[in-house]
RNA sequence: GGCGACGUAGCCAAGUGGUAAGGCAGAGGACUGCAAAUCCUUUAUUCCCCGGUUCAAAUCCGGGCGUCGCCUCCA
């Protein structure tokens, strides 16, 4: 029974898709002007652990992440380095679908982009002008939050204090500061549609409220994105959505806390961000995703040098461990035992009770801990099927998190080919070792070491690893 | 000013009423030709502080201190 944090009621709830065995997730994505930094991986991973979960249980999950590929630093951007705004997120949308691939995200069932949505969005405009909850004024369109009750529900601020902080900038002509742009009048030299106001471009929230509407429909069941979407961005959203439908728009809110660096938040105007392609000149994409879901979603994550080696060596740990149960597999006589299954079948269980509970990604993972250190114990007596189905259970287990435990980076063939060279190079070094003759022995090792190939003797024999 | 999150060992981090998971780092031991990996033991009588409720609190309530965030583009 999967329970999760509902940051419109603030509380945990049972979660109860609206349709039985079905999910729809709408996710916030990248706003491509530029790399994502680690920070908005944080959210991205997260977001990805949430889907195959829910798949894991069972459920037929429906993914849809927007790529924001026109704004206001998109035109910033683009003017700045001299391209066009379309080359410049063509470019930023591959290099976020790349890295998402990099540390194991599955692509979204529907990567919708604005840009491919305009005639949507205007639509939508266009429904909520004639509902009377957004006005054209000066070539620009305004939502109208005066106009819909429960504004400010989702942060749970009251629309004065909202008031109080909102901004309007020059050139705005909006009754209320709190009215937002659901469509923008063209600037001298900009990129632009036309739509019946006249020539512009979609505001950023509407976006989200079109491409939903779409893609999964009038009510969704989570839509997901970091904190600090929480306002405007998704108050927005609710507003649009739900003015136009007259339905609720989102059963689940989710939201990801940030990621801290140096005890501030982690972002692209704080210039305090390190991007995947950095860290993964030192670093295994791998490691970085299994420090990404090293704590729980909703808590601060801190960033340093430090937790991310701390991360690598505990990934590690876990690699060992398959490594050594797939050379038992290979190597171990045939046997079973019914302890060792029971005890299999209870990690399972604790494992998805943490999942279960506001995918509690850190617990989950503690669970791994205990079936490596479980296995690693046992090692000497580990049996052929006893093996085979521990590995299957840490695939399993892994494959919800989206974490491998083997090194997918040699190809298959290569890795028979392997395979055999260093079957011959240990055959010989066992002969070698069986007359005592160390320096044969350590020889081999030591060239294999150089290599990146570590030997390792076992009671079943050697093994290598790199 | 309004709203919210957080404060658990050297570092990170679970745990929301029943007597402190897990990881990294450190120390000692075992295994080994030497190693590597691994295992065992060890590192918080205590969970920011002070009160209160309770047979029982890290967990609930009140107060205080500290850190971070949102309220403006932002994962």
């Amino acid at each position: 029974m999967l329970r999760v944090y509902n940051s419109m009621t603030r509380t945990k709830e049972q979660f109860i898709p609206t349709r039985p065995g079905e999910v729809s997730v709408y996710s916030c994505g990248p706003t491509v002007y530029d790399e994502p930094h680690i920070g908005n991986w944080r959210s991205f991973v997260i977001f990805d652990v949430f889907r195959r979960y829910l798949k894991h249980k069972g459920f037929k999950v429906t993914f849809v992440q927007n790529i924001t590929d026109i704004d206001d630093k998109i035109i910033k951007r683009a003017n700045e380095t001299g391209v066009h705004p379309t080359t410049l997120a063509d470019k930023f949308t591959a290099i976020y679908l790349e890295q998402a691939r990099l540390l194991g995200n599955e692509p979204a069932d529907v990567h919708p982009r604005a840009t491919e949505h305009v005639g949507n969005i205007i639509e939508l405009i266009q429904c909520l002008i004639d509902k009377g909850f957004a006005y054209a004024a000066g070539g620009d369109v305004y939502f109208d939050t005066s106009r819909f009750q429960t504004y400010g529900a989702l942060s749970g601020q009251p629309i004065e204090e909202l008031e109080a902080g909102a901004r309007v900038e020059i050139g705005e002509m909006k009754k209320s500061p709190l009215d937002f742009a659901l469509w923008k009048a063209k600037k001298p030299g900009e990129i632009y549609w036309d739509s019946p106001w006249g020539p512009g471009r979609p505001g950023w929230h509407i976006e989200c409220s079109a491409m939903s509407m779409k893609y999964l429909g009038d009510t969704i069941d989570i839509h997901t994105g970091g904190v600090d979407l929480k306002f405007p961005h998704h108050e927005n959203e609710r507003a649009q959505s739900e003015a136009a439908t007259g339905k609720p728009f989102v059963k689940y809110w989710l939201h990801v806390g940030f990621l801290q660096i140096g005890g501030e938040r982690m972002g692209k105007s704080l210039g305090n961000f390190l991007t995947l392609s950095q860290l993964m000149k030192k670093y295994d994409p791998m490691a970085i995703r299994f420090y990404l879901i090293s704590a729980h979603y909703r808590s601060p994550l801190n960033y340093s040098e430090e937790l991310l080696q701390s991360s690598a060596a505990g990934l590690k740990r876990l690699q060992n461990t398959v490594s050594m149960l797939s050379h038992a597999v290979a190597a171990a006589s045939p046997g079973q035992d019914a302890a060792w299954e029971a005890l299999l079948r209870e990690f399972k269980s604790r494992f998805y009770e943490a999942m279960d509970d506001d995918f509690n990604t850190a617990d989950a993972i503690a669970v791994l801990f205990d079936i490596a250190r479980a296995a690693n114990t046992h090692s000497g007596e580990m049996k052929r099927e006893m093996a085979q189905e521990t590995l299957s259970l840490l695939e399993e287990l892994g494959e919800v998190l989206g974490l491998r435990f083997l090194d997918g980076k040699a190809a298959a063939e290569d890795a028979a080919l392997v395979e055999g060279l260093l079957r011959i190079l240990l055959d010989l070094r066992e002969e070698a070792r069986k007359v005592k003759d160390w320096k044969t022995a350590d020889h081999i090792r030591d060239a294999l070491s150089s290599l990146g190939i570590t030997i390792e003797d076992t009671p079943l024999g050697p093994r290598y690893r790199r």
